[in-house]
DNA sequence: TTGACTGCAAATCATTTGCACTACG
DNA sequence: CGTAGTGCAAATGATTTGCAGTCAA
């Protein structure tokens, strides 16, 4: 019972104290698997449980369950942080695929990258811990629109919605 | 010689109007084709070429820069975007290693994703334009003072400096 | 009890924007 | 000339921080 994986366990072995705060933000992330949350967006889901907790609580509870190795940043072209709950064995081997025009992401997992850390280490002398891979393209829906509005490239004023790298 | 390719060129043939200000950024990019610039560092190197250029015709330049493909932009953990030279050819095949102690960027160059996106968009549906890989450790310098100081994780007031993911 | 945690509001940092001015075409 | 481009300073948006009050251990 000690040595169960609760967050409260977790945070306990670190140090760290038990907070109902911690609790309530952690359940958003388990209880939103497959979703790519920005701060903004975990603050929302505590507002919508009719959770009380302020959004500077958010922005350091997010980022000490991210010290934690509990969930995981991700940063999209947009330029803004996500973050997802972590599976331990998954992560290695989880990918996103994401639209320029409408921002889906979708995930793919795929075992390629593994067997190149060892070259890359062999080449460069860095110690590889992890790695990060995002298509970027268009959806299947996007896409037909895109194509059709491709004559006459857009000239000055265009909207440049989906812009930094990630 | 009115289809070689000089920004003067590239600019005018969009429509934009060719300034001395997007010559003199765009060269700043040119001398410094091993480096991953913030704007505020592309700001900081027209400072110390005695350009007269404001920051925020900085941040329009390397916008546009980047739209017409130029430039690219990649965001590392520390959250900042960073744009580097863009060449045609290597691009789909360059990839980076950054070291999570000094921020240190190498490139490695090896295509192996290429064919994987056939899988993807034959898997997904989505039409894959691009892709981003990047590899996160320690390099050899970083790992040997790391390895070191390894026991006692931190508790609390930790120095987290990389953050975000990229 | 007491120091870590929280909430608020103010501060900070990167980036964007409004507007009057400048200069490319 | 007319309009896109520029520079400045103010505005914005995301995130961080100082501090007084709160609560877990």
């Amino acid at each position: 019972m000690a040595d169960e994986k609760t967050i409260k366990n977790l945070l306990q072995a670190k140090g760290y104290k038990f907070t109902r705060q911690r609790q309530e933000i952690y359940d958003i992330f388990l209880e939103n698997r497959d979703c790519h949350m920005t701060t903004e967006e975990v603050f929302l889901q505590t507002k919508k449980k009719g959770l009380d907790i302020g959004i500077a609580t958010v922005y350091r509870t997010v980022q000490l369950l991210e010290e934690m190795g509990l969930i995981t940043a991700i940063t999209f072209k947009d330029g803004l942080v996500r973050y997802e709950i972590r599976d331990e064995e998954e992560t290695h081997t989880h990918h996103h695929v994401v639209c320029n025009e409408c921002n889906k992401v979708l995930e793919v997992d795929l075992d390629l990258l593994n067997p190149l850390e060892e070259l890359i280490e062999k080449n460069t002398g860095f110690h590889i811990l992890d790695h990060n891979l995002k298509f970027y393209g268009y959806c299947n829906d996007c896409y037909q629109k895109v194509k059709g509005a491709d004559h006459e490239t857009k000239l000055q004023a265009s909207g440049h919605s989906p812009r930094r790298d990630g």
